[in-house]
DNA sequence: GGAAGTGCGGTACC
DNA sequence: ACGGGTACCGCACTTCC
């Protein structure tokens, strides 16, 4: 039979002996299809050089003999070919070793301890990666499959029969269609308990959210109106009806928001308890946990996924939100918020409360699911362009994703992958001395009217790709072929690296180029799908030399991080020399950017100084202008004359301001604070003198002595990094979480602890003294909200004017400040 | 018992 | 383990007189 096909989620099962692969997805009718398919499995073992003909041949033979009988397993090699390959850049002769078993190839590496074998790769490939590389069915993507369909057989021992699934089909042959659109069926799923701690309460409810379906289960009978509601006799029904509701609706993706460290594993050790199966995968197997600290939960043949580990890696960066709460990020990207409902103990809630819990728990269910549905193309783009399938794609870090991008390029050229690290090789890497990083240029501080502000494009990127720098092309510190290489000097010595252009970089050019012209798509032709891509181009691109300097990384290489970061300083450095004896006045620079005075010069005139940059630049490296700005200020330190790094503030010719670093952008400061020193600068920046920004201060002051401040504009949010115990300074933070935990509020390792500096009879000078809840009875703390908070969020802004504000800051008694 | 120095802790920049 | 070096700054803690 013929049928439309688009792969969502890849697995494999043994049949006599041997590996298939299992792929799960729908077709354009919206039937679930299973795929059967042969998958051939391989390793490589790479020759030492010099090897004769006939001792290849001997040895072959002896490896065409190895045959494992372990884990009660009979796994053997099927055959072995010997190629023409390249392995980190170099011409080897490699042996493809084929077995019968997948899981059996490390085993098979262990046994292959020959002396002309010089190394052993691509044993440690996940068996969907593989069966993609080789066969090109690639994930989410449309195809037009041709195969035989199986219906009650006994192949397979009757696989068919067990697979919940419309369709399943013993593949032959397929070729990519033309892309249709494909929008996945969705479940999204919330539980609310009466215990944060995993599998210490009981599970009150359960709801699931789909298309045309909301739900919230429950043994908690309460009389209720939602009609949403559904009861059941108790906690063990519960579960039972949540496997039911799922098998029935057979969504593609089931979405939780932080499912992987909570919901899953909660409902797991539930089940486990009341010893109920939860037969949610595509074969009726149960969900099944990996990982330790980072844990995930997979389920066979329906994806899922926890939705705030893809927007942690993929978007967080870009957020606005304070935190990455279902609530903040359903706010910013939705406009909706979640029901406000404070969470009691169970036994506390009377029944009006109840119904209040029920429309909270659908309603996470529901945010959970439209975000679902805003971040899909994204997703999707992202798991087309790396190849790999939702499952992974949806959790792995930046640096595995780009892992994956390269795995699934290296055919290309013809290049054997190098294996992961050992775990000496991990510890070894993970100890290792810091490689120096960017130069930050300290700035003089000031006003200045006219800055102009360029920058490199993508640096460390456009770095690797013209200086030719990866693991493969680093030819040493003292090299035979100077000429032929670029060189640069670090802390840990000079390093080479050859001109000869390596398989690493020119697959980063390829990507390099692949975000222009994706992005240039997207300007063209602006719309979700495009953007996505564009994104997901974007960011594997911004990440390279992040992977390249991450420890676990298969291509980690110490010693192009540190040469990528020294070109970084040295580009930084010699443009802004160059800048300097063109006349300029340059103010600041951090790691790609510099900030310079115009000196009059016209727009056009500071374009062809850019120009001139360009043209001795080498590579494809790039400086762009940023911008011009009418006016930027840049303060001191608070302790000291030195101007501060990473803290000032511009304003562009139509008003708009960037603000960078300044206590205006960090949460760990009242919002009072906040506002006040971001409405002085923008008064500055626009009027250019200090004028009405003291009016206003003045105001401000007055207001905060006569009490008429909101308490929310006082409240000071701080996270908790650490569970409560460790820490070795109790801050005020750390005081606050305490007096949460003592009023059974839930303070949970990585929330937002919220608190106000109250006034105080106790003689203790300490802040953490006078640190109240915000339910918490007292008067603001007029002292500390003077001196500590608004004080030091202007205190330099004037001090650029010559202006003391400390004196009209009165109230300031206890604080002394020895530099006056 | 207070001043000065140190380091913990959180957050931001790129 | 899933990016990591540079930087600021408040606050508690330590040390010293």
């Amino acid at each position: 039979m013929k049928t439309s096909f688009i792969p969502l989620d890849y697995d494999s099962f043994d049949f006599e002996g041997r590996n298939y692969s299992l792929i799960i997805g729908r077709d354009d009718k919206g039937k679930k299809v299973c795929l059967i398919d042969s998958c051939e499995n391989h390793l490589w073992a790479i020759l030492k050089e010099k090897i004769s003909e006939s001792s290849i041949k001997k040895l072959i033979e002896k490896i065409s003999k190895i045959e494992l009988n372990e884990k009660g397993r009979k796994t053997r090699v099927e055959k072995v070919e010997l190629k023409e390959k390249r392995f980190l850049g170099e011409k080897v002769k490699a042996l493809k070793i084929y077995a019968t078993n997948y899981k059996d190839l490390h085993s098979i590496a262990d046994r292959l301890d020959f002396k002309e074998i010089k190394k052993r790769r691509g044993y440690d490939i996940g068996f969907a990666t593989k069966y993609i590389i080789e066969k090109k069915l690639e994930p989410l993507k449309w195809y037009e499959v041709q195969g035989e369909m199986l219906n009650m057989s006994s192949e397979f021992g009757g696989i068919d029969n067990i697979l919940k699934s419309d369709f399943v089909i013993k593949l032959n042959s397929f070729k990519e269609s033309e892309i249709k659109d494909y929008l996945p069926k969705t479940l999204a799923y919330d539980i609310e308990t009466d215990e944060i701690k995993i599998g210490e309460g009981e599970i009150l409810m359960i709801s699931l959210v789909g298309n045309d379906f909301q739900k919230v289960i429950t043994w908690k009978k309460t009389p209720t109106k939602k009609k949403y509601v559904e009861f059941v006799k108790n906690e063990k029904e519960l579960l039972k009806k949540f496997s039911e509701y799922i098998n029935q609706i057979s969504p593609d993706i089931l979405v939780g928001y932080f499912s992987d460290g909570f919901d899953m594993p909660y409902i797991k050790s539930r089940a486990d308890k009341f010893r109920v199966k939860l037969p949610l995968g595509i074969d009726g197997s149960q969900p099944k946990a990996s990982g330790g600290v980072n844990q995930s939960t997979r389920i066979k043949g329906l994806v899922h996924v926890d939705l705030l580990k893809f927007i942690r890696t993929t978007y967080a960066q870009y957020m606005q939100s304070e935190t990455l709460s279902l609530n903040d990020v359903a706010k910013e990207f939705l406009g909706d918020t979640k029901k406000n409902f404070k969470i009691e103990h169970s036994s506390k809630i009377d029944h009006k409360k109840m119904d209040d819990y029920f429309e909270y728990n659908l309603q996470d269910s529901i945010l959970t699911y439209n975000l679902l549905e805003k971040f899909w193309p994204d997703m999707l783009e992202f798991s087309r362009v790396i190849k790999e399938p939702l499952y992974e794609v949806s959790r792995n870090g930046l640096s595995k994703q780009v892992e994956s991008y390269i795995l699934h390029n290296l055919e290309k050229y013809n290049e054997i992958p190098e294996k992961r690290p050992t775990r000496e090789e991990l510890t070894s890497r993970r100890v290792r001395e810091k490689v120096e990083g960017a130069f930050v240029l300290e700035p003089k501080p000031g006003l200045y009217e006219n800055v102009a502000m360029f920058d490199f494009t993508s640096m460390h990127t456009s770095i690797i790709i013209s200086m030719n720098i990866s693991k493969a092309t680093f030819i040493g510190e003292n090299p035979k072929d100077k000429k032929n290489s670029n060189s640069i000097k670090t802390r840990m010595g000079e390093f080479y690296f050859t001109k000869e252009p390596g398989f690493f970089p020119l697959m980063i050019k390829e990507l390099f180029e692949k975000r222009r012209k994706f992005k240039a798509e997207y300007k063209k032709n602006p719309n979700k799908i495009t953007k996505a891509r564009s994104n997901a181009f974007k960011l594997l691109s911004a990440s390279i030399h992040g992977y390249i300097g991450f420890f676990g990384a298969r291509y980690f290489s110490l010693e192009s991080s540190s040469a990528i970061l020294a070109f970084v300083r040295k580009f930084n450095q010699d443009t802004i020399e160059t800048i300097k004896k063109k006349g300029f006045n340059v103010i600041y620079g951090d790691t790609d950017s510099i900030a310079f005075e115009m000196n009059g010069k016209t727009k056009s005139q500071i374009k062809d100084l850019l120009k001139d940059l360009n043209n001795n630049l080498p590579g494809i490296m790039e400086l762009e202008l940023e911008g011009f700005f009418k006016r930027g200020i840049w303060v001191t330190t608070r302790s000291g004359t030195a101007g501060a790094k990473k803290k000032y503030a511009m304003i562009s010719e139509d008003e708009e301001l960037k603000i960078r670093g300044f206590e205006t952008v960090r949460r760990d400061w009242c919002n009072l604070a906040r506002e006040v020193q971001d409405k002085i600068l923008r008064l500055i920046l626009k009027e250019g003198n200090e004028k009405s920004a003291l009016e206003y201060l003045k105001r401000i002051v007055k207001k905060i002595k006569n009490r008429e401040v909101k308490l929310e504009e006082l409240i000071i949010k701080t996270q908790l990094k650490k569970p409560l115990s460790e820490y070795k300074a109790i801050s005020p933070h750390v005081v606050a979480a305490k007096k949460m935990r003592e009023q059974e509020i839930p303070v949970t390792q990585g929330g937002l602890i919220e608190y106000y500096i109250a006034e105080s009879e106790s003689k203790s000078k300490l802040v953490r003294d006078k640190v109240k809840l915000l339910d918490e009875k007292g008067e603001y703390n007029i002292d500390y909200y003077l001196n500590k908070q608004i004080l030091p969020a202007v205190e330099n802004i004037f001090q650029i004017f010559k202006i003391d504000v400390s004196e009209i800051i009165e109230g300031k008694k206890q604080t002394t400040l020895g530099d006056f």
